[in-house]
DNA sequence: GGCTTCCCTGACGGGTCGTCAGTTGCGGGT
DNA sequence: ACCCGCAACTGACGACCCGTCAGGGAAGCC
């Protein structure tokens, strides 16, 4: 648990009011929408004014609990990078030596497709802005996998210890194989456009992630 | 070579006019003025009038030969993806059995890596769009790395008939390591920022890239 | 110079942005 | 029941960007 995601309990309104329990649900409402039109519209494309509007509010009240489309957007982001600490649990959890390395991974595999088919419309606005230099936003995404990484480097570090030294730093190892999932899980998509079955990636990723921990050849099944 | 990037060989001007030399030049400029903004600023706050001033000309003129700026974007994209032939031909020159092997994958990472290097603003605008559904940007998105993925699959199935079967579609197989490549060369920065050096990315992943090719562990070094 | 074609732009109606000052709603006190 | 005070909302406004004309310059040709 490193680069904890900034904590904004005492929350205030533009005009310096702490909101009551009517300005709290409207808040959430108009964080439901921007996810909402997130979901179903461009990035670019998303105004405040829709915001506001799908809401059933003015585009002032937008105002007064957000700075711009930004910062609802980075709320978002924040709510969403506490979930991944679910995937840091798989790899906590798992017995990754011998067979039951191989279901392992498989779990693992599955949990982040899960994870990037409930959280596809923010993780993406997180990758573009995080490369485009926004703090706020690279800050969460390096939140969102460090901890599984960590995690992994750990789990990798502990096999190489029993079994044999891979001959490579296991932090890097661990970074390149939740890149792997990562950007398996991001496309999907592209993949079955491709005529791949998503079965039969998931058997590949699973197989490389388990010789990526263990450095063995994994199992025939 | 599947999916051919739509050619536009006789360009229009909104009017309908075929342009001529100087129109052509004014054309150019505005579409470098669009990459080097897409370099420095925000995809979300690029607006057409910054484009045109940093062009030294007025929005008008933008109109005539862009609709909109995500049409400026797309021919931007559309030149990124001719130059991804670059990867193909690594893959598919390259002498993957034995220590040579291990050589290539380098090769082929360092190729990534730079590729990346070279067109990062535009991928990361073309990734989001194809996410979101553009129809436009989904076939670039299709075409960037399809190429590269197919070729990779013969080599694999070409090694599989030669020595052992993998147990793995090569087509998939193929798919996850590029996903791989992709993601790594994407987010080498990321890596940085977490203390890991890109050297012993490097090194990661084209042991990765040479086990997943070949079937077999990767030589000592 | 005069003409044509190509290229560019000023200006405009329409829309969003972000910010006030001011209105409405709501709960608590008496 | 009434009023009070604060929380919550909004109409309206100047600023700015959008996308589109019709009209004015520049380049080439005779």
């Amino acid at each position: 648990m490193v680069e904890p995601v900034e904590e904004i309990d005492d929350l205030r309104t533009a005009d310096g009011r702490v909101p009551g329990r009517r300005g709290r649900a409207t808040r959430q409402r108009l964080l439901e929408c921007t996810a909402e039109m997130l979901r179903t519209g461009s990035y670019r494309s998303l105004k405040v004014i829709d915001i506001a509007r799908e809401a059933g509010t003015s585009p002032a009240t937008f105002y007064q609990y957000f700075g711009d489309v930004e910062d609802a957007v980075l709320v978002l982001a924040q709510e969403m990078a506490l979930d991944s600490e679910r995937l840091v649990r798989i790899v906590r959890e798992g017995r990754w030596n011998g067979r039951s390395g191989l279901r392992a991974a498989l779990r693992l595999t599955d949990a982040f497709f899960g994870f990037w088919d409930q959280h596809r419309p923010v993780i993406r606005v997180v990758d573009l802005g995080a490369e485009e230099g926004d703090r706020r936003l690279r800050t969460i995404h390096l939140a969102l996998l460090y901890n599984v990484t960590v995690q992994l480097a750990e789990t990798i570090k502990g096999i190489q210890a029993d079994e044999r030294n891979l001959g490579v730093d296991p932090l890097a190892q661990a970074g390149m194989l939740v890149a792997t999932l990562a950007n398996v899980a991001a496309h999907q998509h592209s993949f079955e456009a491709w005529g791949i079955r998503a079965a039969d990636v998931r058997i590949s990723v699973a197989r490389h992630v388990f010789s990526g921990i263990t450095g063995q050849r994994p199992p025939a099944k």
